[in-house]
DNA sequence: CTGTTAGCGCTTTCAG
DNA sequence: CTGAAAGCGCTAACAG
């Protein structure tokens, strides 16, 4: 069968608990011993029993990371980062499997992923992207870190706000500095009627943005402009966009929820044979790679997601120490580029 | 400390292995005492060690989905389907802790995924994408996966061509046939000069890629155009666009290894001035959504990246059975937009 | 239908 | 520095 830790000590002439020294590293072992202990896992193949460890040590090396959609290449650059940061610190011992779970944006499937690393002693669960606001759900969110914390599983927050209660290092992105930045930017080329396409309710992501965008109006006596509600895919930007302009036909600009929504509005504009950004000025959120490949190329706000999700990598590992107060706020950049432009005279 | 299967058993008055009974719902155990069960697991919280149930059952729920880059939406869509096959079927009990594993395309990642799913018990290994060609290391994959498999792990290859030797069940995409597709596409508009732009050497959809590109030409009686090598993002496509146009600044057109290739070339022949497809027609390949909204929309070829993962979801889980042969292979289509066009006379 | 009894393979005091 | 022994929490025969 399974070759198993006694078969190795077998082999090497020493107790198991030798064996188990050498392959953790954590305790004195002759070098003459080692070396015997060594080969006899290669020659025997020898490949320790995952559950086994965890059991005996009340730990495991598996480290979990939540998405909301894995698909959308904003969660897979920060997922990707927090994975590679993981890898870091030589092969082998001590390595830890980070994985990552597909949420699917659904509360149950969270809690879900939650209850199963909390059942395999997960080492870390690093939660990413922005969170439903049910103050159900929420509660029910921070009970279940509660219980992981206390259990002694690492929790990081990334590219979400903190959950008041819960005792998680967090990398919050400043989603409502971005969205006033991209407004004002917008007000100050001149657009007077400008649409925005939010993402789903009930999002701290969609509302810290809208806040942020509303908050440039109100400094600017602006008023707002048709809003619509809906997903954070290219469809979401096709519908949305046709839906504004029959709300107000002198719209100047629209803003999108993130880049893939506004790539959805471009194509829904040039369908109606509007120009880009002679007759409609087109801004996204995130600066995924494909917005500097649409033509023209989108004005967005950058958000650093592979830092972000290197350094709660970092944290998840205990490498890096958390922020003062547990919070650190990413900061979001402006990136201007050829969508955007003055309204026609 | 944390709640054990002892207490709830202490607290529903009846003995562990009845609890352990009717969480595993695999034996019958009277209705009253199921109800006192649930009751108390309810009350106390419970939550069962993985490791423990993993120990003692010699199996655990775990499925690892391998991916080469989990930023890339190829990727992240066929891990997305094979995720979302995993939850059908009822909630909790047996349900599937899916996983993704990011190697970077790095084969000592590979394997060292591998290893640890191994150690793990994984109930199921779902290998994504095309795989390195190097003998040393497909031995050494190989080797792998059939320690795996006789452990009882479930082994499938979606989206890479089948492995001598290795007992899985296989999805394999038809490159060679699309990549046929798309340059017989290119001839038939009276194309004569076409750059390659390939992906990595050494990889197998590189190669068979190729192959269908050189079959083409090979059918038609046409030279070979220039080629160059280079990774899958988009950097290489602007890198090699320029390469290429250096190389034979005749050309009509351009096949990229992928569609993000194709965008990165696309970028390169605005920077050079050329139109699209006035001057030079430009083909990609997955038709990943970025596809459509490039202007022009580019040409490429269809691969069910959806459908493909789900199906591996699905043969991973059991629930489906393996193909004939255990090997499948999944057609392309060619999808014809505007990025192509005859040359100009 | 339910309880008893052994382990699963590894870690970890506690002695030597 | 090394060995012996006692579990970690759960499952799976085997009896009743």
């Amino acid at each position: 069968m399974t070759v198993t830790l006694a078969d190795v000590a077998a082999r090497a002439q020493v107790s198991p608990a030798t064996v188990s020294r050498v392959l953790n590293g954590n305790y004195p072992v002759a070098a003459a011993t080692r070396e015997r202990v060594i080969q006899a896992v290669e020659e025997l193949d020898y490949v320790p029993n995952g559950p086994a460890s965890s059991l005996a040590a009340a730990t495991s090396d598996l480290v979990g990371i939540l998405v909301n959609d894995i698909a959308d290449p904003f969660f897979g650059i920060m997922a990707g980062a927090t994975q590679g940061a993981m890898g870091e610190g030589g092969t082998g011992r001590g390595e830890k499997l980070a994985v990552v779970c597909n949420t699917g944006g659904s509360p149950e499937r969270e809690l879900m992923y939650l209850t199963l690393l909390q059942r395999q002693r997960a080492a870390a669960v690093v939660l990413t992207g922005g969170s439903l606001e049910d103050p159900e759900h929420l509660a029910a969110v921070t009970a279940k870190l509660a219980r992981l914390t206390e259990a002694g599983t690492r929790v990081v927050l990334c590219g979400r706000p903190p959950l008041p209660g819960a005792a998680a290092a967090t990398l919050a992105f400043d989603n409502r500095t971005g969205g006033r930045l991209l407004t004002e930017h917008l007000l100050a080329l001149g657009h007077r009627r400008i649409g925005y396409v939010a993402g789903p309710e009930n999002r701290t992501t969609t509302r810290h943005r809208l806040e942020g965008h509303r908050a440039a109006l109100a400094a600017a006596g602006v008023a707002e402009g048709p809003t619509t509600h809906g997903g954070y895919d290219r469809a979401a930007g096709l519908v949305a966009a046709n839906e504004l302009l029959r709300m107000d036909p002198e719209l100047t600009a629209v803003v999108a929820a993130n880049d893939t929504v506004a790539l959805g509005v471009c194509a829904a504009l040039r369908e109606r044979g509007l120009s880009i950004p002679g007759d409609v000025s087109v801004a996204g959120f995130d600066d995924l790679p494909c917005a500097v490949d649409a033509v023209p190329a989108l004005t967005t706000v950058r958000l650093p997601l592979h830092e972000a999700g290197a350094r709660a990598g970092r944290l998840a590992l205990g490498t890096e120490a958390a922020p003062p107060d547990g919070l650190a706020t990413i900061p979001a950049e402006l990136v201007v580029r050829g969508s955007t432009a003055p309204p026609r005279a």
